[in-house]
DNA sequence: CTGTTAGCGCTTTCAC
DNA sequence: GTGAAAGCGCTAACAG
């Protein structure tokens, strides 16, 4: 009925651990056997079986990618990301929603783990910065790799992008195309993106010998909403930037309603850019100046480098740095 | 080191088997017995080694979610009511992407299944749809559940949504609102619910007494920019309708943006109204008239009604159809 | 370079 | 109601 490497053994005439090897392409096989075992394997269509595998070797070929409530196209696309390289070794995705602010988030996180005999985990913000969590995996030599993490550790493996520079040529932009009175709106305090966003702003605005004014700085937390609120209250006063630039889409959208909502037109009147290149950026009338990062292919080089780990090779191109696109579109306006 | 089942049958006196029988909840464990088994599994924290399980058993709680190449929000939202319900039991779930044109699917997900046991899956549209699919894993006794199919097979568990009443409702309100001259923008042609909104919009003209014109009803493929053309050309003619029901929200958005370069106001000049209250559909201005449905509850009912059948529970609330919700906002206008 | 043996942790089968 | 024995399919450890 079902295939077994013992089969596999006796139509190859050689020992199963040697058909072990071979399907687990181990050294010490020579080439000759190596090809009449795989012979057999093709006609008799042997499929390892991984629960076996799983119970003898404590090793699932599984990866898990963990997520707190992320935005979720954002999730879609790491997903994805994921699921390519997954596809390339023949791995499987887990898939894990936590709630980052449980007490218990750790050991449900190590029973996971420990239950499936996970290889390893992709962590996503703001997973990828909770240190506690994270030392707890390093003590229970459970590998991972994190994505944006706001301080990269040389001896961990992570991806991230250059969201300071991004928000720097980004200002710089709106700068160039004649703008000195711009307003920004913050992201969400907790997540390391949101600062690494301001100063980039701030610096570029600084660096061109412009002023910032305070009224034109308002919190955020992301949420389309809070843009909205925030435009209000700029809107509210007579003098008003003639650019703004909040740290994502959504808020950048909100941002506009306000305006609109207030009979300002964009761009003419007013400015408008955001971050992320969202599918909203450009299914909203004008469609948004932003910026793109390349989350898809963050994840799989996160998924690649993970894997590559535990199957112990060390790549050079391990962790690293992934550049942002500026996407310029009718939202801003030459002075 | 790891608390094996000999460890608890040790510590509490009784036979391996026993202990297995308390931890698959069989019958035949006396009470009492039943309570010393459990004691012991806490007090050494023991957790059932699930490759163990997995290789003796063949299954190994882990179900699937199958998925091709969905609209993002709507892949989260499905995730996600599927996690929750997984949680509740104690599955995992795993991710597979699929290409439904690619002619050996059936054979990668025949194998998928079969090399990690995985115990059941869900499918989204359009893999719903194939039969061709469902019937080899009929064949090959796999569990499955089906989330919105075109036709509802009483012998297979499925979630389907109204979306003939949804729109056929819809439509409805817009008449209601003393919309006369109605203008439609067909779904992709391969998604069952494309038909069904098209039919409910139809039935509801015909059944008010009003006529369609042919240069209002345009075919798209659920894209903004499918939706973008079909404003074009619409507006393109001087004779306008004065509201247009679009399939979708990335359609609406699309249709938005025409009649806004065109010069037209909404919903001054036109009125909008789109399906499914997707991020969009709140985050554009003026917001989207449109059909909420509750893509997370009929994933998780899915999810369910899945487990409970291959946990032998067979529910009296088995397949469902779940209802959707008239969103009314501000790019409806009353004539 | 190849093979033998033992055993991972559990459930199945069958006996009592 | 309970238990003993066998063995799922594979890999680790060792021997040669």
């Amino acid at each position: 009925m079902t295939v077994t490497i013992k089969d596999v053994s006796k139509d190859a005439k050689v020992s199963i651990k040697t058909v072990s090897r071979v399907i687990n392409n181990e050294a010490n096989v020579a080439e000759e056997t190596k090809k009449k075992v795989l012979v057999s394997v093709k006609k008799l269509g042997f499929r390892p079986n991984k629960s076996a595998q799983s119970l003898r070797s404590k090793r699932s070929f599984i990866i898990a990618l963990l997520y707190d409530n992320p935005n979720k196209s954002y999730l879609a696309d790491v997903q994805s990301g994921i699921f390519k390289a997954c596809k390339l070794t023949g791995y499987n995705l887990v898939i894990q929603e936590c709630d980052y602010k449980s007490p218990d988030l750790n050991n449900t996180i190590l029973e996971f783990v420990n239950d499936l005999k996970i290889d390893g985990l992709i962590l996503t913000p703001p997973l990828s910065d909770m240190d506690d969590f994270l030392k707890d995996l390093d003590k229970n030599k459970i590998e991972y790799a994190v994505i944006a993490p706001s301080t990269k550790k040389a001896e961990s493996l992570y991806v991230s992008s250059n969201d300071y520079e991004a928000a720097y040529k980004l200002t710089s932009e709106i700068i160039k195309h004649g703008h000195k009175q711009i307003g920004f709106i913050k992201g969400h305090p907790k997540h390391s993106a949101s600062s690494l966003r301001f100063n980039g702003f701030i610096d570029a605005i600084v660096n061109h010998s412009l002023e910032t004014n305070d009224d034109w700085i308002k919190q955020g937390n992301f949420s389309f909403k809070s843009g909205f609120d925030a435009g209000v209250e700029i809107f509210h006063s007579e003098n008003i930037p003639s650019a703004i630039f909040a740290s994502n889409d959504s808020m950048a959208a909100g941002i506009m309603k306000s305006a609109q909502m207030k009979g300002l037109k964009i761009p003419d009147d007013i400015s408008i850019a955001g971050f992320d290149d969202s599918p909203i950026a450009d299914e909203i009338w004008p469609a948004l100046t932003t910026v793109r990062q390349p989350v898809e292919k963050m994840a799989n080089h996160a998924a690649k480098i993970l894997m590559a780990k535990f199957n112990g090779i060390e790549e050079s191109n391990q962790s690293k740095e992934f550049k942002s696109d500026l996407i310029l579109r009718e939202s801003l306006k030459t002075l």
